[in-house]
RNA sequence: GGGCGGUUAGCUCAGCGGUAGAGCACCGGCUUUACACGCCGGCUGUCACAGGUUCGAAUCCUGUACCGCCCA
C-alpha cells in the first residue's frame, strides 16, 4: 500500500500538478488504461483466507444485451468490492460469461444459418458461410457448439468494454465462460460426484414439457400466465344405465337416460380422450352414491371409475374432475396415488396422437364411433382438438350449455409460447425434495441484505413439490458424461449407464467413445450409445462458486477463496440461481457457498414497470456511460438501496456528474494553496475534523452492513455542507488573512479532509477520486487504506469532551451567522463584492463569548466590516448597511 | 388464497419514538480570485386511512385501502 504510512496533511509542493481547468472528460479513458497497465484490480493469490473477499459475480447472458439494470446492480457489487480492497482485503473478484444455453442457441442459428443435428458426426472441415444460406445447415453438435464458442467470444470482447467504461474493479485476467471446458469439465464432474452418492437419479416420469422447443423444464422455470380460457360443462353417462340402452344407441336415445348422467367442469375437453376416471372430494355428499361406480367418457365410450380424492375441490366447478393423462400436475398425483392407468394422447410437439380405439389399453364400448370422432382430431394441437371437439360434443349432445368464458392462470415455460403439457419421458434429477430442512438451515447460515429477501428463499424452498429435473433435449449445452450400452436387439439398456472417467472429461458423448468400446459400435445391436441430452443452464451456473474458485483444479486457490463472501443477484433468479447454487454447495461442500447475500433490485422504468428489452424501453448503456460519464452514472445506480426497485432517472446521473464536477474544484481549491501548514488549531477546524470523523466512523459501519447507498448519501451531504459552509469560512484565512498560524491550521485541515474525502468517495467515483488523487499522490486511491476516524481525530491535540463541544458550538455559531447575514444580502439584492459596513449581532452571552474564534472569518467569508456584538435574548442578527456602490458601477 | 415490500413536498427518495428532511423541479437574486457543469436565498406536506400503546407516533402495535413483487 503505497500510501497508507502517509500522514494525512503531508503535502509534497514537488510532486503537485494542479490542472488549470479540471475538466472529466476523458478521465475514463485515461483511468481505464491505467489501471490495466498497472494491475491494480489483480487478485493477490498469496494471501490467507482471512485476507480475502471473494465475489461470485453473476456472469451476464452474453447472446443478449446488456441494459441499464445490469449496470444498476454491478455497480452495487463494485462499490463493495472496492471497499473490501481498501480495508486491506485482497479482493478475488472475477468475472464470468453465460453463453451457455437457449438464447445463445437461437442466436447462433440465426447468425450462420445452421440447425444441430446431433446425430452427425463432428466435422473438422466445417466452416460457416459468410452469409446464412436459404436452408439451414445441418451441422453436428460439436460444430455447433464450435460456432456458439465463436460468437460469444465477440460478444463477450464488447461486454468486457461496458463494464469497463463502467469502471468496475473486476480482475480481467480470471474470467470463465459457463460454456468454456472448465465449466463443461466441472459441471460433468459434479453431476458424476452426484450420480456416484446416488444424489442424481434417472427416471421415466410424467414431466413439465415444452411442446415448442420439446423439452422438459424444471419447476423453476415455470411461470403463471392469466390466460383466456373456458369452463366446459360436460356429461358422462353411468355405465350401468348406459348398459340399458343398445350399444349403438343414437345420441337421442341415449338422452333418455338423462338421470344418469354426471356433469363435470374442464377447461380442456381435447383431453376426454385422456380420461381415465373421475375424482371428487370424499366427503362431498353429491357424488357419494357414485364412488365406486363406473361411467362413460362422451364420445369415446371408455369405462372409466368414479373414485374419491381429497385434492379434488368441491368449490371448483360441480365439484367432481375428470383425471387424464396428463392435463395438469393434480393429474399425475391422482393417477399415482388411485393406481390408475395412463392413456397419453397428448404427444411431444403437443398434437393429439394416433390411438387404435378398441386396442389393448383404450378399450370401448363402441371402438368405431370413438374412432370416428377421434379420426378428426389427430394431429392437431391441444387448442385446435379444443375447438373440434367441442363441435363434436354439442352435435353429440353431451356438451350441457355453453363454454363459459374466464380467465384463469396456465402454467408455461419461462421462455416459451404455448401452455406446457405434461409428457412421460425419461430425464434426469438431482434430489431436493428430501433436502427441503436442510436447505432451509443453510439459508439461515448466511446473512441476507437485505434481510427480508430471505423469506423469497424460504417460500419457494418450502413450496418445492419435486426433484430438480436437470435434462434438457436441447444442443448447446454441457452434455451428460454419460453413454447406454445396447442390448443384443438393439435395445438401450438405461439402468447400466457408463460413466466417463473423470480424467476423460469434458467428453461430449455423441462424439466422443466410452472406454472399452469402438467408435464402430456406435448405435449397432451390442455397442453403445451417448446420452443425448444436455444439462440444464442452471445446472452449470449453479457451480460458479466452484468454477471461479477453482474447485478439483487448483486446490491451492479454492482453500483461499471458499466458501465465497459475497454473492450479489436480482431477486428474480432467488428460486433459480441462489437456491441451485445452495444445493449444489450442501451436496458436494456441506457448506452454505457464500456467506452474505446481496440482492439487488430493479430498475422501473418511469411507469414503475421493470425495464426489460421486451418492453422496448430499455436504453443503452453506453450512450448513458457518454452522456453523463461512469461516474455519473454509478452515483444514480449506488443510491438505489440493496433490494428496492429504483426509477430510472438521468436527473440522478447528472446529479453525480454535478457532484464529480464539484470534486475536482474543490480538490483544485484545497490544494491550490496548499502552504503553509501547522496545526490543526481553530475551532471551525477542528469541529469539522471530528464531524468527518464521526462520518467516517458511519460510512465503515454501514459498508460492513452492505448498505453503500447510506454511505454516499452521508459523505456526499457531508461534502456540500463542506463546500458551501466551511471552504467559505475558511477561504480567507487560508490564504493569510489572519496570519501563518491560522492559514497552517487550515491548510492542514483542509489537506486532511480532501484525502479522507476521496477517499470516501472513491468506490462511488473511481475516475474522478483517482484523478484527483494522481494530482498530489503516488500510487492509485484504490488501494489506499480506507480512511480511520480514529486518526482523523489524532490530528487535533485536544480531543476532551469539553474541547469537542465548545469547538462544536463555535462551528455552528459561525453557520448560524453565515446563514442570518447570506439570508439578508439576498433578500437585499446586494451583490457579494458590496461589503457590508455592520452587522448588529444580539445574542445569549455563550454566542456572544464564542464570536472572537470565528469573526475574523465570518468578516472574510460575508464581506462584513464590522459586528457589533450585544448579550440578550431573542437573537436577532441585523445587517445594518451597505458601502456605497463605486460610482460608475 | 399464502407471503414479502411499499404508500412522507409536483418528482425521486432519506428519516423509523422526541420541534417534518434532502436533491431535483419551481420562484427571486448574484460573474464571488475552486467551480455559471457555479453560488446565495425562497416556496412547497392532515408523513395513505382508521383505531390503539405512549408524557410524546411519520416512526411501535392492530386493522383497512391501494401499488409492486414472490409463491400456490
Amino acid at each position: 500500500m503505497p500510501d497508507s504510512s502517509t500522514p494525512l496533511t503531508s503535502l509534497d509542493p514537488a510532486r503537485l500538478r494542479l490542472p488549470e481547468k479540471p475538466a472529466l472528460e476523458g478521465l475514463e479513458a485515461k483511468w481505464i488504461a491505467q489501471w490495466e497497465a498497472s494491475g491494480v484490480y489483480r487478485f493477490d493469490r498469496t494471501r490467507p483466507r482471512d485476507q480475502v473477499y471473494a465475489i461470485d459475480t453473476p456472469p451476464p447472458t452474453v447472446s443478449g444485451s446488456l441494459h441499464v439494470g445490469h449496470v444498476f446492480s454491478y455497480t452495487h457489487t463494485d462499490t463493495m468490492a472496492r471497499f473490501h480492497r481498501m480495508r486491506g482485503k485482497a479482493v478475488f473478484y472475477p468475472m464470468g460469461w453465460d453463453d451457455n444455453g437457449l438464447p445463445t442457441e437461437r442466436r447462433v442459428q440465426n447468425y450462420y444459418g445452421v440447425r444441430c443435428d446431433p446425430s452427425l458426426p463432428y466435422d473438422p472441415s466445417f466452416v460457416p458461410p459468410d452469409k446464412p444460406a436459404k436452408h439451414p445447415i445441418s451441422v453436428s453438435r460439436p460444430n455447433f457448439i464450435e460456432l456458439c464458442a465463436r460468437l460469444t467470444v465477440e460478444d463477450e470482447k464488447a461486454f468486457e468494454q461496458l463494464w469497463k467504461s463502467l469502471g468496475l474493479s473486476v480482475d480481467w485476467s480470471m474470467t470463465y465462460a459457463t460454456i468454456g471446458r472448465r465449466a463443461q469439465r466441472l459441471s460433468q464432474l459434479a453431476f458424476l460426484r452426484l450420480l456416484t452418492r446416488g444424489q442424481a437419479y434417472q427416471l421415466e416420469a410424467p414431466t413439465l414439457w415444452d411442446v415448442d422447443f420439446r423439452t422438459a423444464v424444471a419447476q423453476a422455470e415455470l411461470e403463471d400466465r392469466e390466460t383466456p380460457g373456458a369452463y366446459h360443462r360436460i356429461r358422462f353417462a353411468l355405465a350401468n344405465a348406459a348398459d340399458v340402452a343398445p350399444r349403438s344407441s343414437p345420441p337421442d336415445v341415449a338422452q333418455r337416460f338423462s338421470a344418469a348422467f354426471v356433469e363435470i367442469d374442464t377447461t380442456r375437453p381435447e383431453l376426454i380422450p385422456a380420461c381415465v376416471a373421475l375424482v371428487a372430494h370424499p366427503d362431498d355428499a353429491r357424488y357419494q352414491g357414485l364412488f365406486g361406480q363406473e361411467v362413460l367418457t362422451p364420445l369415446f365410450g371408455v369405462r372409466v371409475p368414479v373414485r374419491a380424492h381429497s385434492l379434488a375441490d368441491p368449490e371448483k366447478g360441480t365439484g367432481i374432475a375428470m383425471i387424464c393423462t396428463f392435463g395438469d400436475l393434480a393429474d399425475v398425483t391422482w393417477r399415482r396415488e388411485l393406481g390408475l392407468p395412463v392413456r397419453t394422447v397428448i404427444q411431444r410437439d403437443g398434437t393429439l396422437g394416433e390411438v387404435a380405439w378398441g386396442a389393448s389399453g383404450w378399450d370401448s364400448i363402441d371402438p368405431d364411433r370413438a374412432q370416428r370422432y377421434y379420426a378428426d382430431l389427430t394431429r392437431l394441437s391441444a387448442a385446435k382438438a379444443r375447438t373440434k371437439i367441442v363441435e363434436q360434443l354439442r352435435e353429440s349432445g353431451d356438451l350441457v350449455g355453453e363454454p363459459r368464458p374466464i380467465t384463469h392462470a396456465v402454467k408455461f415455460y419461462e421462455k416459451g409460447d404455448r401452455p406446457l403439457e405434461i409428457v412421460t419421458s425419461r430425464q434426469w434429477f438431482i434430489k431436493a425434495i428430501e433436502l427441503r430442512g436442510a436447505l432451509l438451515e443453510r439459508g439461515h447460515e448466511m446473512q441476507w441484505h437485505p434481510p427480508y429477501m430471505l423469506a423469497r428463499f424460504e417460500n419457494w424452498t418450502n413450496g418445492l413439490n419435486g426433484d430438480w429435473c436437470v435434462s434438457r433435449q436441447r444442443f448447446f449445452g454441457v452434455p451428460f458424461p454419460l453413454w447406454y450400452p445396447l442390448d443384443r436387439t438393439g435395445r438401450i439398456e438405461y439402468d447400466l449407464p457408463i460413466a466417463a472417467r473423470e480424467d476423460r472429461l469434458p467428453v461430449d458423448p455423441s462424439t466422443d467413445v466410452p472406454d472399452g468400446y469402438l467408435s464402430e459400435q456406435r448405435g449397432v445391436p451390442g455397442g453403445f450409445l451417448g446420452d443425448p441430452d444436455v444439462m440444464d443452464t442452471w445446472a452449470t451456473s449453479s457451480l460458479t462458486p466452484q468454477i471461479a474458485c477453482g474447485w478439483q483444479e487448483d486446490p491451492d486457490l479454492f482453500k483461499r477463496t471458499f466458501p465465497m463472501d459475497l454473492r450479489p443477484q436480482g431477486h428474480d433468479i432467488i428460486r433459480t440461481w441462489l437456491f441451485y447454487t445452495v444445493l449444489r454447495s450442501h451436496l458436494e461442500h456441506d457448506s452454505p457457498p457464500w456467506t452474505n447475500l446481496a440482492i439487488s433490485g430493479w430498475v422501473l422504468d418511469p411507469d414503475r414497470k421493470k425495464m426489460s428489452k421486451s418492453k422496448g424501453n430499455v436504453v443503452t448503456p453506453l450512450a448513458l456511460l457518454e452522456e453523463h460519464g461512469s461516474d455519473g452514472v454509478r452515483y444514480w445506480a449506488a443510491s438505489g438501496r440493496p433490494g428496492t426497485d429504483t426509477a430510472f432517472d438521468t436527473n440522478q446521473m447528472r446529479v453525480g456528474r454535478r457532484l464529480a464536477i464539484k470534486v475536482l474544484n474543490a480538490s483544485r481549491f484545497a490544494l491550490g494553496a496548499a502552504q503553509p501548514q501547522g496545526a490543526i488549531v481553530a475551532p471551525v477546524d477542528r469541529a469539522m475534523l471530528r464531524t468527518l470523523s464521526a462520518l467516517v466512523t458511519e460510512a465503515t459501519d454501514a459498508f460492513e452492513a452492505y448498505d453503500y447507498a447510506r454511505v454516499l448519501q452521508r459523505t456526499e451531504s457531508f461534502f456540500w455542507r463542506f463546500c458551501d459552509d466551511y471552504l467559505e469560512l475558511v477561504k480567507g484565512r487560508r490564504y493569510g488573512d489572519q496570519g501563518p498560524e491560522g492559514a497552517g491550521s487550515a491548510n492542514a485541515a483542509l489537506t486532511a479532509a480532501l484525502s479522507v474525502l476521496l477517499r470516501l468517495l472513491a468506490p462511488f467515483l473511481p475516475f474522478v477520486t483517482e484523478e484527483v488523487w494522481s494530482w498530489w499522490k503516488s500510487g492509485s486511491i484504490h488501494t489506499a487504506r480506507w480512511p480511520d476516524g480514529a486518526e482523523l481525530e489524532s490530528l487535533v491535540t485536544d480531543n476532551s469532551e469539553t474541547a469537542r463541544q465548545s469547538d462544536q458550538a463555535v462551528y455552528e455559531w459561525a453557520t448560524d451567522v453565515l446563514f442570518d447575514v447570506r439570508k439578508q444580502r439576498s433578500e437585499a439584492k446586494q451583490p457579494l463584492k458590496v461589503p457590508i459596513t455592520k452587522v448588529m449581532v444580539k445574542a445569549e452571552r455563550a454566542n456572544i463569548d464564542r464570536m472572537p474564534a470565528v469573526e475574523a472569518d465570518l468578516r472574510s467569508a460575508l464581506r462584513v466590516q464590522a459586528f457589533e456584538t450585544t448579550v440578550g435574548e431573542p437573537r436577532d442578527i441585523v445587517v445594518v448597511g451597505y458601502e456605497a456602490a463605486p460610482p460608475g458601477s
